[in-house]
DNA sequence: ACAAATACCGAG
DNA sequence: CATCGCTCGGTATTTGT
């Protein structure tokens, strides 16, 4: 509470006097919230209240989504997405139904991570199909607009054009539906395939039933029978032949992709050991205690297979001679114009000058005779748990994975002073003739004093070697090339060639470090790096590789997903979609870690100007800018719907055309064992907690001063008596008074408004100081929002679907129907109450018709444009009911009809250049200070109500 | 001046 | 057929107040 600005202490008063008048009598108990507090005894610790009573209705059905994220969702409202709010309410309502007449309302998953999608008329209908799938846990989609989509496709027939479109589909014939519900189980797709596999003779049938087929013509139009469809679909279709493309469009695309990939195996292979050899050391040193070493000299090993995966992937090859023919690993074979990666290549193709991550194409010419072989996931683990199983039994120091084919070890305390030379070499030769003799792979070890000239003399062993650094080190560094110290690379080695060595033609080698000041490289590369570099130079490294002497240091702390490849979408749809399954992947992680993050990072590649559309290599992202933006969340999560919107929101505020986007990254910072996280569910759970507690301090706020600090006297009094005791004290002692209440706060925007004449130069005055990445404001537009379709859904008779009422005898249709009456009333939404009740409540919080701010506006409302809002175009009414909307629904978030109302609000002023729409967003902006929450919602809006997508250059 | 956000780098 | 350009930690630089 003490650590509140006076400000936020008045509002948070305000705001609690009016949820208590809000809620219901019994809610006298509102400070027994002990869960959260579970020892102090300040009965302020009142934590805004979630009115308990109100019978959601999905905590029928357990852990699914809630309609919450439902109408999160519709905030990027296209008819797709709109139709899954749609169905997944219908769910709901069915399972209340169900639940009603005492029926089993266990959801059926029969269709789980099925996405359907029909084609041409069939039987049953295509509603009664839509119906079956959604209550069998399966996604429907009208539109197969966003290419690749769908998972299966239902038809009865298909025109030889749809045929070639939909060839790398599973397309099924309606019975697949019938028979998977009647089994209960989800029937093998190909048994009930349409399209027959290309066995050529059946292809010809198919042919010629599609052309005597009286339906053939209709399904070809029956896109347009939906709706006009604007996104072509030839995109999936290659323009070679007719093949498709696996691209970031479709549902497997991220498993797909990370199934193949060699960078993200490294990544985790190596995320995973670590975890792993942590763990390890935690449980050892809980039962016997860290040992440190006593030895004086250490001596560290590196052990690292030589070309690992050219290596391994050869072990399937005995028709290979691996150590006199050119061999590498890449996908898809060895075609002369592959532009796919060498991920490894022997030493006979070094020779060449083929090198790792060099292209196929290029490589080829360079060694034609190069032999490309397949990755070998499976066996590249395989080997390296030998390697792991065999350093652990030698019992050395301590072990530290650098990666799956790479480890440091200490053996120190293994060797004696006497015959060190001799003995450290048994010692390397014997594993390294161990691990072959396991294996049948080979390795070299480095071994020196530090880390870094370990490493340094692994290189020098290689291939197949062993070396052991323990004299001479200033010769044996000297003419070493500066590239090989650990952390400089290509951008390390241009600076010095451009600023320190300008005229140098050749390699820098280290030698020629050694000869430079210490100074002189911390000007250039700042003070850590330049100080690195110079030790480095010299041979000094202080690398620990104990993870036992600070297991903090080893552990995770972030948690990211990065897609640079086949990234290609249609629109913002699209990139929705796929935001939020990169978003699962991510909270599948952080659930397995037990962890919650309290920071989203959104990270997107962009194509730059002039950069090819397709660039040379196939579904790459070519030449980007990328842009990232971060956002902290107010209460730490691991819900992927969380995250994911938040990353939707992010995406909105970088402004990126959709067709431009080349690579999309998410991560997760700012981690927070779960459990923890509840302690600090809501701000003002917050209050009373130590301050180190409170979220990054973030919400420390300047000292400005105010004049007028009271509060309202009626306010105060709808408080229980325990707590304005409690308050009086921390009232007086700040010099506040309980009275009658002046508007106060923020003139100085008003003013600021007055004097403006553009739309954007207003919004850049109020563009929060606070959040940069959260100031969606920040770009004048140039063009006219795109006008939202704002339609109002149609009654309930639409949303039921009318086919399937059809089918239901009448009676039972009759009771669906008023039970969806009854559904749709229990979940109004917060206008829809208001309108209801004929006339807004009256609040007490800008309780003055004098007020500056009221008499302002009133006036200057009637020389400009008269928007109408909820049956009133009073600044002032309207003010008092944003205030109540967004403090009524901080909780489940604002329903997403209201936002749809108050957008096009919102967009009608802004569009008018009506200042009111500064006030509005200022005093939103103000109300999420109070309440964090309301300020993702306050950003949807924002966002949305801006000119979208923005496209920076 | 400081902290937070963003940008950039390197490794395997 | 192509192709699977990840993911972490560290540090520098910019930005906002």
């Amino acid at each position: 509470m003490s650590t509140l600005e006076d400000d936020e202490l008045i509002e948070l008063i305000t705001s609690w006097s009016q949820k208590r008048k809000a809620s219901s009598p019994k809610a006298a108990d509102i400070n027994t919230n002990d869960a959260d507090q579970p020892s102090h005894s300040s009965s302020l610790s009142f934590q805004l209240a979630q009115e308990d009573n109100e019978e959601s209705v999905d905590d029928l059905g357990g852990d699914d989504k809630g309609p919450i994220f439902g109408d999160y969702a519709s905030y990027f409202a296209t008819k797709a997405q709109n139709q899954q709010i749609e169905d997944e309410k219908f769910l709901e309502w069915n399972k209340k139904r169900q639940q009603v007449q005492g029926q089993d309302t266990k959801v059926s998953s029969i269709f789980t991570g099925c996405v359907v999608h029909v084609n041409g008329y069939t039987r049953p209908s295509i509603a009664t199909i839509h119906k079956l799938i959604i209550l069998n846990g399966g996604k429907f989609i009208h539109h197969l607009s966003s290419k690749g989509a769908a998972t299966h496709i239902i038809a009865e027939r298909l025109t030889p054009r749809k045929q070639a479109e939909f060839k790398n589909y599973k397309v099924v014939r309606p019975q697949w539906v019938l028979d998977s519900i009647e089994r209960g189980s989800l029937q093998r797709w190909s048994d009930y395939s349409l399209i027959e596999v290309d066995y050529g003779q059946q292809r010809l049938q198919f042919r010629n039933e599609d052309q005597t087929n009286p339906h053939a013509k209709q399904d070809d139009e029956d896109e347009s029978e939906i709706g006009p469809s604007i996104e072509p679909m030839s995109e999936i279709v290659d323009t070679t032949d007719g093949t498709t493309t696996i691209d970031s469009k479709h549902p497997d695309f991220l498993k797909q992709f990370f199934a193949k990939s060699r960078l993200h195996h490294l990544s985790t292979w190596k995320a995973d050991l670590r975890l792993e050899f942590l763990n390890m050391v935690i449980e050892q040193s809980k039962s016997q205690g860290h040992m440190p070493t006593g030895a004086s000299h250490r001596i560290i090993v590196h052990v690292d297979f030589d070309c690992f995966f050219a290596t391994v992937s050869a072990l399937k090859r005995p028709d290979i001679d691996f150590q006199n023919q050119p061999v590498c690993v890449s996908h898809g074979g060895t075609k002369p114009g592959s532009t796919a990666d060498i991920a490894s290549c022997n030493y006979v193709c070094r020779k060449y000058g083929v090198k790792n991550g060099m292209w196929v194409r290029q490589a080829k010419k360079l060694c034609p005779d190069l032999i490309c072989l397949d990755y070998d996931f499976l066996g590249y683990e395989t080997a390296s748990k030998k390697l792991y199983e065999i350093l652990l039994g030698l019992k050395p120091d301590c072990i530290l994975p650098v990666s799956i084919d790479e480890a440091l070890l200490e053996i120190s305390s293994l060797i004696d002073d006497e015959n060190t030379v001799e003995q450290v070499q048994g010692f390397c030769e014997s594993l390294r003739r161990e691990i072959y003799e396991q294996t049948r792979c080979t390795v070299s070890v480095g071994v020196s004093h530090n880390v870094l000239l370990a490493k340094l003399s692994l290189r020098k062993a290689k291939p197949n070697g062993y070396f052991y650094l323990h004299e001479n080190f200033e010769e044996f560094l000297h003419n070493i090339p500066v590239s090989s110290l650990p952390g400089v690379g290509g951008a390390i080695v241009n600076k010095l060639i451009s600023q320190v060595f300008p005229h140098s033609s050749s390699e820098i080698t280290i030698g020629e470090i050694q000869g430079l000041e210490r100074a002189n490289l911390e000007k250039v590369f700042g003070v850590k790096t330049g100080t690195k570099l110079f030790e480095y130079a010299h041979g000094i490294d202080h690398t620990s590789i104990d993870i036992n002497s600070n297991p903090e240091a080893f552990t995770r702390k972030s948690i990211s997903i990065d897609i640079n490849w086949g990234i290609r979408f249609d629109s913002i749809a699209q990139i929705d979609e796929f935001l939020f399954r990169v978003s699962e992947e991510i909270c599948n992680k952080l659930q397995l870690m037990k962890m919650c993050t309290s920071q989203v990072t959104l990270k997107i590649l962009k194509r730059s100007k002039g950069a090819p559309i397709e660039p040379p290599k196939f579904l790459g992202c070519g030449q980007c800018d990328s842009f990232s933006k971060s956002s902290r969340l107010g209460i730490p999560s691991d819900d992927y719907r969380t995250i994911g919107m938040e990353a939707r929101i992010l995406f909105r505020n970088i402004g990126c055309d959709p067709l431009e986007l080349r690579g999309v990254s998410i991560q997760v910072t700012k981690l927070i064992e779960k459990g923890k996280e509840v302690q600090m569910r809501l701000p003002f759970a917050r209050l009373d907690a130590p301050k180190t507690a409170r979220l990054e301090g973030k919400e420390q706020h300047s000292d400005t001063p105010m004049e007028d600090k009271d509060i309202d006297a009626q306010v105060f009094e709808q408080l229980p008596p325990s707590i304005q005791e409690e308050l009086r004290s921390e009232l007086r002692r700040r010099n506040i008074t309980i009275g009658e209440r002046t508007p106060k706060r923020k003139r100085v925007y008003y003013q600021q408004v007055f004097t403006r004449t553009g739309a954007s130069e207003v919004i850049r005055i109020i563009s929060p100081r606070k959040s940069p990445s959260k100031s969606p404001l920040k770009k004048s537009p140039t063009k006219k929002s795109p006008v939202k379709d704002v339609k109002r859904r149609e009654t309930k008779v639409a949303k039921v679907d009318e086919d399937v009422l059809n089918e239901l005898p009448p009676s039972l249709r009759k009771e669906i129907l008023e039970e969806w009456d009854e559904y749709e009333r229990t979940n109004m939404t917060e206008f829809d109450r208001l309108r209801e009740r004929g006339k807004l409540p009256e609040t007490k919080f800008h309780n003055s018709a004098n007020s500056i701010e009221s008499l302002v506006m009133d006036d200057f409302e009637c020389k400009i444009n008269l928007i109408m809002f909820q049956k009133t175009s009073q600044p002032s009414k309207i003010i008092k009911l944003v205030d109540r909307w967004m403090k009524k629904t901080v909780e489940k978030g604002p329903h997403h009809r209201d936002l749809e109302l108050f957008q096009t609000y919102l967009s009608k002023l802004k569009h008018h250049s009506h200042p009111l729409y500064a006030v509005i967003i200022e005093r939103m902006r103000l109300i999420s200070r109070i309440e964090p929450l309301c300020q993702r919602w306050l950003n949807i809006l924002t966002t949305l109500i801006q000119e979208r997508p923005t496209y920076r250059d």
